[in-house]
RNA sequence: GCCGCGUUCGUCUAGCGGUUAGGACGCCGCCCUCUCAAGGCGGAGAUCACGAGUUCAAAUCUCGUACGCGGUACCA
């Protein structure tokens, strides 16, 4: 194939959903696999909705995602000129003609035709009217609207997806495609700029899959080639509904801060609607480039799991160099603990948390001593006599040389063999005593990482607490 | 209402005329074990939405129905 060139085309009047990132990473895969193109163009037509905030936030997104793009972005808004000098030679060709219809006329024909039990659809009447007479009515200063003169001919969308699909002639009205106020509507803009751009393939949303016919219909005005297109099922809550913030968090931003991690959320996405054809699914973005072809996508919507992307986010939290885990934990709130103490404590975590947030918080034992412990712990291990026992533990730790974990344990077991007890009712008031809380990683490795003081501070601040309840 | 799209374990999916319908998440059990994870092993879980066709043979092809989703703007 010769090198496509592709583009992701966001509005900025909302921050980037977990739906526009997919459509974004199966763009960028496409672009990548194939030695094409990726475009980032801001769909700021809208004045009243568009903010310049949220740009910075779907750039700022995209690239935590690690989706470069090669050209833009891209600015409607300033491109102004370009859809005006469209707009002029589709006029002056005679495929867009003036229409002067009042909004309230409009509506009113709307309004008839809701009576009639039909849908409404411009019945093109502006046609008529002679060149002559719409030039000296627009000179003169009357409002009129810029309609594409849609042929009465099938118009044939040819989509990867979801199939070749025929819309027959007739099924369009002339739509608007520049307001009366001589701001260029969406569906315009966006096939004068796919054509300027030399878009050859649009991955979207189904929702646009509607609006194909008529972009078919433009690019033909524009004597342009239609692009091939490919669109997307939709990503759905699991209730089944549109996904939004009732689901928990739709916005990337907002998976960044819940700790999950660019390459999980890549990964899951993509096999959102894509899957490689084999059994595997753990796939770098590297991968997923080889990997890719737009022939194996999916149609149907699909929901989105928390779980699972929590899953497969927990699987990266393991694999990922240790130093990175360190300077992606830096937003979160940590415990006041050495440069070692939490480097060894995030080896022994990180293949018990999920996310970055989970990670950070199981690391608080590091830092202040508990000062509140498991009910069901305490009433099972805080037996006061168990004091002298976890005093006794408290001393053979501190003299166990050297302190590390396997010194420890030996010091542990064998004071365990002394008084006839399993390790674990050695263990499990240590590790109350230390955590608070009866879950933990190995007991011995964690206390080398805790160290000697605040090991023995705590245990017999236990051994206190429980001797005298 | 009209137009379009979709429908395989609870969820994500493989499957593209002949399979014991495969994998993953989640769930359950076992192993490991000082606890919890991780990991290993195993299990339950899908009359392939439903109904007609085509065919020797259909989850796979065709049509219809149901349900879901989307669109129906001088929004994107």
């Amino acid at each position: 194939m010769t090198a496509p060139r592709v583009r992701f085309a966001p509005s900025p009047t909302g921050s980037l959903h977990v739906g526009g990132a997919r459509t974004a990473l199966y763009n960028w895969l496409f672009a990548r696999r194939h030695g094409g193109t990726f475009i980032l163009r801001i769909e700021d037509t809208d004045v009243e909705r568009s903010r310049k905030e949220l740009t910075e936030q779907i750039l700022d997104a995209m690239t935590w995602l690690g989706l470069s793009w090669d050209e833009g972005p891209f600015f409607q808004s300033e491109r102004q000129d370009l859809y005006r000098e469209a707009a002029g030679r589709l006029l002056a060709t005679g495929k867009a003609y003036r229409a002067f219809e009042t909004p309230e006329e409009l509506d009113a024909m709307k309004k008839a035709a809701e009576a009639a039990g039909s849908a409404f659809r411009y019945d093109g009447r502006a046609r008529a009217i002679p060149a002559e007479e719409s030039e000296r009515r627009a000179a003169a200063g009357e409002k009129f609207v810029l309609r594409l003169r849609v042929p009465d001919e099938p118009l044939v969308v040819d989509d990867v997806v979801q199939g070749k699909t025929e819309f027959p002639a007739g099924a369009l009205d002339d739509f608007v495609l520049v307001r009366s106020d001589g701001h260029p509507l969406y569906h315009f803009t966006v096939c004068v700029d796919d054509v300027a751009m030399g878009i050859t393939h649009v991955i979207r949303g189904v929702d646009h899959l509607p609006n194909a016919p008529k972009h078919v219909a433009l690019f033909h005005a524009l004597d342009a080639p239609a692009p091939v297109f490919a669109h997307l099922g939709m990503i759905l809550g699991t209730d089944g509904k549109k996904l939004s913030k009732r689901h928990g968090a739709a916005g990337v931003e907002e998976f960044e801060a819940q700790g999950f991690l660019p390459e999980a959320l890549d990964n899951f996405l993509a096999l959102l609607g894509w899957s490689p054809g084999d059994d595997r699914e753990r796939m770098s973005l590297a991968e997923m480039v080889a990997l890719f072809s737009l022939e194996r996508l999916g149609a149907s919507p699909s929901r989105f799991d928390h779980e699972k992307l929590a899953w497969m986010n927990g699987q990266y939290l393991q694999e990922i160099p240790v130093e990175r885990l360190v300077a992606l934990l830096k937003p979160f709130p940590l415990p006041a603990a050495s440069e070692d103490v939490l480097l060894g404590a995030i080896h022994l975590h990180r293949s018990r948390a999920r996310t970055l947030a989970e990670l950070a918080r199981s690391l608080a034992i590091y830092g202040a001593d508990p000062v509140t412990f498991d009910e069901a712990g305490l009433k099972k291990f805080g037996k006061p006599g168990t004091a002298s026992l976890v005093r006794e533990l408290a001393g053979r730790l501190s003299a166990a040389v050297p302190f590390a974990h396997a010194a420890l344990e030996e010091a542990a077991r064998a004071l365990a063999a002394e008084k006839g007890v399993k390790l674990g009712e050695l263990a499990q008031p240590a590790r109350l005593a230390l955590t608070g809380v009866l879950a933990s990683p190995p007991l011995f490795e964690m206390i080398e990482v805790m160290g000697r003081e605040t090991t023995e501070r705590r245990l017999l601040a236990f051994a206190d607490r429980i001797a005298g309840s």
